[in-house]
DNA sequence: ACCTGAACACCGTTCAAGT
DNA sequence: ACCTGAACACCGTTCAAGT
């Protein structure tokens, strides 16, 4: 890449990024462009999509969420662990509002940039899911996009200002009918 | 009202009632206004926001569901009317997509035309919720306003259509955490 | 190769001008 | 009293023209 791509593209998904933060995943691309002071054009050429915008900037974090599902865990038993895990998402995606609502629609996509991060991140909860359902942990009728869509609910009424101060009781309402958790 | 305003008026939510229904709570004003036959001003005279425009169409529907919510229930248990209420609502706002997330918006906002609605939306939900924690048939943690947010998230889910073939089965988990069915 | 910014087709909202 | 539609300030997306 040229050298003035390179900053180019470097200025915008720095900009995107608190932009992002700040906005949600609905963020005005425009202003976007603007505060990079760069053209829209060029916001384009680099990120063809909205969505290959927010892949580069998501997939970090969605990597990181990943892996943690498959850390050795410590001892950690299978129920505490997929809870923990839960807190993790919901935690990061609060602080980008929409971003799940855009993984929802991305995984039935193919095509688009985001795909493979939603395919991975619901594989990984699955993995959690089955490990806590084998230790008789989890209820056992739930699927990796059952899970999926609890956690994109979840965030939905994080993002929602009028439930937000019961946000934290709703989670443990939901992930109560996900996770029977135990002593051992 | 003057004979022309009155067809106006009438035009203006007939059409809407369409538009709503197959584009969702964020249809095009312009759009409906063009179906209409009439020019902008004319929608925005007799609607001064959309939740007015909304309102009017939603009123009908959710002053039925307050009601049915106070029936008799005719010998029903408290725990299954509860369910057969969120059912009916569930129903309802499946064919009017991100209408709970306006009332969502509402609910906190005391000068938004949907407010008087989500108030007593909630409100009936809330008495049904107690007949059933009074006979010990739902989780008793839970207030008026966590049942209408846990309404409000299911909604969401039938809307994503990445979770619609899933959505019936996230009902029975998501209502299994609020009602407690048991035999008698 | 890469960038710019105008152009196009849309919004929601307001308001001067008409009847 | 009521209506119209242009005007304004925004979008997202594309593309001719420049370097």
């Amino acid at each position: 890449m040229r050298a003035d791509a390179r900053k180019n593209y470097d200025q915008i998904l720095a900009v995107a990024r608190e932009v992002f933060a700040a906005d949600g995943a609905e963020a005005s691309l425009r202003d976007i462009a603007r505060k990079a002071e760069v053209g829209m054009g060029t916001l384009y050429r680099h990120f063809p999509t909205r969505e290959a915008l927010l892949e580069v900037i998501l997939r970090e974090r969605f990597e990181a969420l990943a892996a943690s599902a498959d850390a050795p865990a410590d001892g950690q038993p299978p129920d505490a662990a997929l809870l923990a895990w839960l807190r993790e998402i919901i935690a990061f995606t609060h602080q980008h509002s929409g971003v799940l609502g855009a993984m929802a629609a991305a995984i039935d996509a193919p095509e688009s940039a985001l795909h493979a991060s939603c395919v991975s991140l619901k594989s990984a909860g699955a993995r959690l899911l089955a490990r806590a359902q084998a230790a008789g942990k989890a209820r056992p009728d739930l699927e990796g996009i059952d899970l999926f869509a609890l956690i994109s609910a979840m965030a939905w009424l994080y993002d929602q200002p009028a439930f937000a101060h019961r946000a934290d009781h709703l989670f443990a309402v939901i992930t109560g009918a996900v996770v029977k958790q135990g002593k051992a």
